[in-house]
RNA sequence: GGCCCGUUCGUCUAUCGGCUAGGACGCCAGGUUUUCAUCCUGGUAAGAGGGGUUCGAUUCCCCUACGGGCUACCA
């Protein structure tokens, strides 16, 4: 059977981390079985519809490399890819099954029904829709077909609610799950859930059903949230006379600490990003904060399954590899953003280095920062390694385009001795004098000169490190030295002995 | 409240009846880097509790506790 699959957020907002993980397990699945992955958009709710969530949605998984075979905007056989423009299609499958008895007209109000509610609440009952109580309700199955009709006819506000369970049948029923194995549920204990809404829309478990059948899903990856609604999307196959897909629920994630899933508010609280793309001014997405998407799959691909072995790193193509639906954990997995941010580190090390020369140039543009003889990728090439986000590059690389203006006290404190002002001084005019200004040169020049005057070299290192970055930081102080220039340098320093010494 | 799912170091996880319970993040301690970060080495730390089944249970079953989800004319 040809693996189909499909990821079915509704454009409520911007795509949630646990969104993004199951996008992944699908799009895995889907490559692992040189199968088609699906994107389809659930937005039969036309009051939380969203603007921008779809085009996000689709942004964000781009961004993440989880490009979906089919979707809204790239055409496959089963379309429309929006619930919403399939509305007359799920009309026509909902009549069948109001025809065949297995469904029927409601006409009770949401006033009503909430009032029933409240009114079981206060005896300490639950109030459920179903079998028990729907002859006694305002539907076509307890009025008369005529006055149903009437009704109809002069278009009373009605939904259309499917028989979920009737006396007669069987109470339990098996449902297989690829993660969970076997589960037996007592579907007495199901409502009649609404299928058609006052509206005229389908609510998402009839959509949802009959989208699986007619896009020919095989398997439905989806989060835990939906592992309550399988036994009556099962019935609502067996109802149409349809083959159920393979069902895999996924384990949530949630909060770091504390309780719940986690949420949009997590991430302010803790400050670290919840979704991959920014969504409003306010929230930068992953990408925003630096993260790589390489990494944040694979961070994501682990957090609720793990193949086996002791092998944390991934490419995507070695993801699909070795995924499999069996390996997908039972238990929540809390977002660990410490984690997170150690997958990162290992992407930025591996990283082709124009990526960080290029994130240089723009913060230079974005700082408008003069630069005319730092050499960007020999920076790029000096800062790589100390970088755990992509935006970690001025908080390493201000001091070789800025000269310090001000120095860190305490290091001063401890380095800079009476005697400093004149050693530097003696290293300016070594260093104006040097011809070859590489890094190698410089170093066994200063060497050279701390060895022939007995000077320690530690003596130099430290001030001369302060003298150019401002405090005791960053890479190879020659490295700086070469990078910045000679003549950078030695205004540099002669700056800090103006403004320390004298 | 009802229904469902889950429970191995603080966190993510390995183990598919026989282990000194392994790895990773974090944390701590050393080392490298005459700075800081990276990096290297070592250390810390776990089977929720109680019953069974078995020669033997982290692993299988039951109960309890705890955690999570669902309980809308939302998905």
């Amino acid at each position: 059977m040809a693996v189909r699959v499909r990821f079915a957020p509704s454009p409520t907002g911007p795509l949630h981390i646990g969104g993004v993980r199951t996008a992944l397990y699908n799009y895995l699945f889907a490559k692992k079985h040189d199968g088609v992955f699906v994107l389809r958009i659930e937005d039969t709710d036309q009051n939380r519809y969203v603007e921008g969530a779809e085009t996000y949605i689709q942004n964000a998984l781009e961004w993440l490399g989880i490009v979906p075979d089919e979707s809204p905007s790239e055409k496959g056989a089963f379309g429309p890819y929006r619930q919403s423009e399939r509305k007359d299609l799920y009309i026509n499958y909902i009549h069948r099954l109001v025809d065949a008895g297995k469904a029927y007209i409601a006409f009770d109000t949401p006033e009503e029904l909430a009032e029933m509610r409240s009114a079981a609440e206060t005896k300490g009952e639950t109030f459920i829709y179903n079998w028990k109580n729907r002859t006694a309700l305002k539907n076509s199955l307890s009025l008369s077909k005529k006055e149903t009709e009437a009704l109809i006819k002069i278009r009373a506000p009605h939904v259309i609610r499917f028989k979920t369970f009737s006396e007669n049948e069987n109470k339990h029923i098996k449902l297989q799950d690829v993660v969970r194995g076997e589960l037996e549920i007592d579907v007495s204990l199901l409502d009649d859930k609404i299928l058609m809404k006052q509206d005229g829309m389908p609510t998402y478990h009839l959509a949802n059903v009959v989208d699986d059948y007619l896009m020919q899903i095989s398997h439905v990856i989806r989060g835990e949230e939906w592992l309550p609604s399988m036994a009556l999307h099962v019935l609502l196959y067996n109802a149409y006379g349809w083959k159920p897909p393979v069902f895999a629920h996924v384990p949530l994630i949630l909060k770091p600490t504390g309780k719940g899933k986690l949420s949009k508010r997590d991430g302010d609280k803790f400050g670290f990003p919840v979704f991959p793309l920014q969504w409003d001014d306010k929230t930068p997405g992953f990408k925003e904060e630096g993260y790589l998407p390489e990494s944040l799959n694979n961070y994501l691909a682990l957090l609720g399954w793990n193949p086996g072995g002791e092998q944390e790193l991934f490419t995507i193509n070695e993801l699909i590899n070795v995924f499999s639906l069996e390996a997908i954990t039972k238990s929540g997995g809390r977002f660990d953003p410490e984690r997170c941010k150690w997958f990162n580190l290992q992407y930025m090390q591996q990283a082709d280095s124009s990526m960080v020369a290029a994130q240089l140039e723009n913060e230079i543009k974005n700082k408008n920062v003069e630069n005319s003889v730092v050499d960007l990728s020999q920076v790029a090439k000096l800062i790589q390694n100390r970088l755990t986000l992509l935006t970690d590059v001025w908080k390493e690389a201000d001091f070789f385009f800025i000269a310090p203006e001000d120095y860190d006290e305490k290091a001063l404190r401890k380095q800079w001795k009476d005697d400093t002002a004149k050693i530097l001084t003696a290293v300016t005019v070594l260093i104006g004098s040097s011809k070859d200004t590489s890094a190698d040169a410089l170093s066994s020049l200063i060497k050279d000169y701390a060895n022939d005057n007995e000077i320690g070299l530690g003596k130099i290192m430290a001030p001369l490190r302060i003298a150019l970055v401002g405090s005791l930081r960053g890479p190879d102080v020659f490295e700086i030295c070469s990078a910045i220039g000679i003549e950078n340098s030695i205004s540099r320093i002669n700056a800090a002995i103006k403004h320390i010494s004298g």
